[in-house]
RNA sequence: GGAAGAGUGGCUGAGUGGUCGAAAGCGCCUGAUUGCUAAUUAGGUGAACGGGUCAAACUGUUCCGCAGGUUCGAAUCCUGUCUCUUCCGCCA
């Protein structure tokens, strides 16, 4: 959500904006409701302030009487009041509507465009992609050969899109998130494991669409409840409503959670296997800073993101997301495409993390402040996320760019020591 | 899940339907004082939104878990709801 102020002062910016975003919202109706919410506002509040003044009259007044006389002057005003009051909560009403549809700011840098076919590639991993000497086989393949993935079994027993993962892939998987979580808690990430549900208000704090004909997110019947797509929304929910001390922040956190998502209209779109599924494990960095502190913490989680994947061996792309593709909240969105063999005729470049400077989008909704010793007033976070591992796609990236032509899969060696061995399936 | 109780400012904790944004204490800030990392003492000390100003000063509205209701007027009465504590039940 954007400053009201800041809509108003800068229309013109902020429409072009939506546009640049490929979002359609009425800046213009925005602008003429809160003009007159704001003559509006002014009349309740003198009406009032009379009132009140009237009300206190009636506690000194000397007899019955003269007590009569002030109540119904009192009541009247009460009356204009609440009347001019309703007015203005009709419009307050609309305008928060048309604010909530506003897409944050972007970065003067962001690549402009409509969609993904904008994307600016910013550079390359350490890793290569591989001439391979015999066929590979892509995830599906592999998992099936070693009974690592079964999706008719995930099929059967909750549906489409689900799975389960069994055996040497199971620790693989441990093994990247043990990996991940005792990284990041050297960089000064607390690990955190969130709940797997959030309340539908910090789903859309965070710029979820909990509910709806167009919702990726499953929610609990009769209940205010949903299941999260991603830790975001919970790390992000964990300090709604308060104020933190300047001096406490940044604060980093890393959280374990089960992401589950709908996939809606998502059908027919290139997603085979783990690729696009209904619930994944994903490793989530957080981080609440001062405005001041954003752009270098955001650098920071995009070299996480670079390393992690470094360190497994995995080849990648990193991409500086365009307008049209950044959605609601981020100011400015960075993502890391891996290598992977198996899509495609030949491999393609899949995405597998994605860190973003949402500034103070989602703080503002969220009402997340800090305080400045000594300062009066408070103001808004700056909140930022990006994925270390989003364990489905990690776990196809590393299977398909490892594996050998025996079918076996060499473990990339900073998960040796936590996995115990060096090759899998084998 | 059942029963009882409680939710007030950074914290502890008063509060009779009108003079309560709210006593008192602690903490914190400022000043005074005492030759000494402290004591004593005076004063100050919440937030959001708006008006005002170059900036202040100043000023209006709202806020006593949350949402409604009664009333001219609610921290105070009523209803609902959430959270916490204790006891009981159940359970990994």
């Amino acid at each position: 959500m954007l400053d009201r102020k800041y809509i108003l002062e800068n229309a013109t910016a902020v429409k072009q904006n939506c546009t640049n975003r490929n979002v359609q919202v009425d800046v213009d109706r925005l602008v003429e409701l809160e003009t007159a919410r704001h003559a509006i506002l002014q009349q309740v509040q003198e009406l009032n302030t009379q009132s009140n003044v009237e009300s206190k009259k009636i506690g000194q007044a000397k007899d019955e009487a003269e007590r009569d006389a002030l109540k119904i002057k009192a009541r009247v005003l009460r009356e204009r009041k609440d009347a001019a009051q309703s007015e203005h909560d009709r419009l307050e009403e609309e305008i928060k509507e048309i604010q909530l549809a506003v897409p944050n700011m972007a970065h003067p840098d962001c690549p402009v465009g409509v969609d993904d076919k904008s994307n600016l590639e910013l550079g390359r991993g350490k890793h290569h992609p591989r001439e391979f000497d015999f066929a590979p086989l892509d995830h599906l393949e592999l998992g099936e050969k070693h009974d690592w993935i079964d999706f008719e079994g995930g099929s059967r027993t909750t549906g489409n899109g689900f799975y389960f993962l069994k055996g040497e892939l199971v620790l693989l998987d441990l093994a990247l998130q043990q990996y991940a979580v005792s990284e990041l808690s050297k960089r000064g990430f607390t690990p955190t494991i969130t709940p797997d549900l959030a309340q539908d208000s910090i789903l859309e704090g965070i710029g979820f669409m909990p509910r709806g004909p167009e919702t990726q997110i499953y929610s609990i019947e009769n209940m205010n409840l949903s299941l999260i797509g991603t830790a975001e929304i919970t790390l992000g929910g964990l300090y709604s409503g308060k104020t933190l001390a300047d001096s406490e922040l940044p604060i980093k956190l890393c959280g374990i959670s089960h992401c589950y998502r709908t996939e809606a209209g998502a059908a027919g779109r290139a997603s085979r296997g783990l690729y696009r599924v209904h619930q994944f494990t994903k490793i989530e960095m957080f981080a609440f800073t001062l405005p001041e502190q954003s752009p270098a913490m955001h650098e920071e989680l995009r070299q996480i993101e670079c390393d992690l994947f470094d360190a497994i061996g995995v080849p990648y792309r990193v991409v500086d997301t365009a307008t049209g593709d950044l959605g609601g909240p981020a100011y400015r969105k960075f993502d890391l495409e891996a290598w992977m063999p198996g899509r495609g005729e030949s491999g393609e470049w899949g995405e597998v993390t994605s860190t973003s400077n949402c500034t103070d989008y989602q703080s503002r909704r969220l009402n997340i402040r800090y305080k400045i010793k000594d300062k009066k007033g408070t103001q808004f976070v700056h909140t930022l996320n990006g994925t270390a591992f989003a364990l489905s796609r990690a776990l196809i990236s590393i299977l398909e760019n490892h594996q050998n032509a025996d079918g076996s899969v060499s473990v990339p060696e900073c998960l040796r020591p936590i996995m115990g061995r060096e090759v899998m399936g084998r």
